[in-house]
DNA sequence: TACAAAAACTAATAAGCGTTAGTTTTGTAA
DNA sequence: TTACAAAACTAACGCTTATTAGTTTTTGTA
């Protein structure tokens, strides 16, 4: 018997790729063994292979299912009637939070989208680079709309972006400051820093 | 014979460990194999170890460069007479041009530390945390003396030095902005964002 | 020109990898 | 209780890995 049952609405696969996903954001993908995923499922690793196809197609899951939550929110805030600014702070405000729920899945599609094989890989590029230019385009609505300073819009999605992804280091302080003051003082400091 | 030579003050073991940045920085540090960096340096992979010791110690070489260039910088920095606001803005202009002139070196640093063993692994964590807390305390003073709103100043290193990181992924729009005017930008978005 | 050291080479090793084949156990429903 | 399917198991394959051993070639110097 396995050790770790899946429960009602939660299938072996879906155990296999939670798993996955931890054990890839501490290692590595390469690092990482199908053995060491077999154990921390609760089998023996040719068992897995009962429930996925591949070792690749957990990195593609995992990488998917991250890129497709950010798009899908996305479409909902650029349907939202409110200024640019609004939708600058509703875009942060859900990097942050996507930082903090699902941590090791974000951690693992920013940084082992590498070892994607094509045509996953390009597919994974083009969606992201798609993502960005939209960000682009909301800031370059605020700035035509005098509510942002004039700076360059691909430096500050660059910037915006890059700032929210180091949450990633956050885990070490977690203890002294609460995800509420996180959350506020990042939106003030990346808004303050582009809004006139 | 070789088809790289070493020039007048470059050794071997150099040429090696600039290859393996390259290396690394593409197909992360488990990816590369040693038969491959031997291509890349023109010889046949055994003949590698007539310069170094294992793979290994190319990555220590590489990480521990990178922390101590940044160490470097940032006591020069705690020692100019000027105020808090100058000392970050100083740091954030070497940042950016750490990331764009030592793009390789500083990318597997920031990627690949994790494939370190013990005991450089802990060096290398302890070196970057002592790195952070020292920001933390010129943000501090900054805040102290009122140059700075009074925000968390470990919620605004951590937003300054991941903004600054993500310019790994400046490469693509290199051709649309020079880098002049990308300084300058994020030193306004970042700066603009804490300061009073 | 001869000698010594440096650095290249070929061949091979042990270990680990993802994965497949074939078999046995387990859980479910008639 | 029997039968079937799902999912576990053991054993093994072919491949790649970093690295070592032993040998030959190249290089610099006296």
């Amino acid at each position: 018997m396995a050790k770790i049952k899946p429960g009602k609405n939660t299938s072996k696969k879906d155990v296999i790729i939670t798993k996955a996903s931890s054990l890839f954001r501490m290692k590595g993908f390469n690092a990482a063994s199908m053995r060491e995923l077999a154990e921390a499922v609760g089998v023996e690793a040719p068992s897995l292979y009962n429930h996925i196809g591949s070792k690749s197609e957990l990195l593609q899951a995992i990488c998917f299912k991250v890129a497709n939550d950010f798009t899908s929110q996305l479409i909902a805030t650029e349907e939202q009637n409110c200024s640019a600014v609004n939708k600058i702070e509703m875009i942060i405000r859900f990097h942050i939070s996507m930082m903090l729920d699902e941590f090791d899945t974000v951690f693992v599609a920013n940084h082992e989208w590498k070892h994607l094989q094509e045509p996953f890989l390009s597919n994974f590029l083009n969606q992201r680079r798609h993502y960005e230019k939209r960000l682009v385009a909301i800031l370059e609505e605020g700035i035509r709309k005098k509510e942002l300073r004039s700076i360059n819009p691909y430096v500050a999605v660059l910037t915006l972006l890059s700032a929210v992804r180091g949450l990633e280091f956050w885990q070490r302080h977690k203890k002294n400051i609460s995800t509420a003051v996180l959350q506020d003082d990042m939106v003030t400091h990346l808004l303050n820093g582009i809004v006139k």
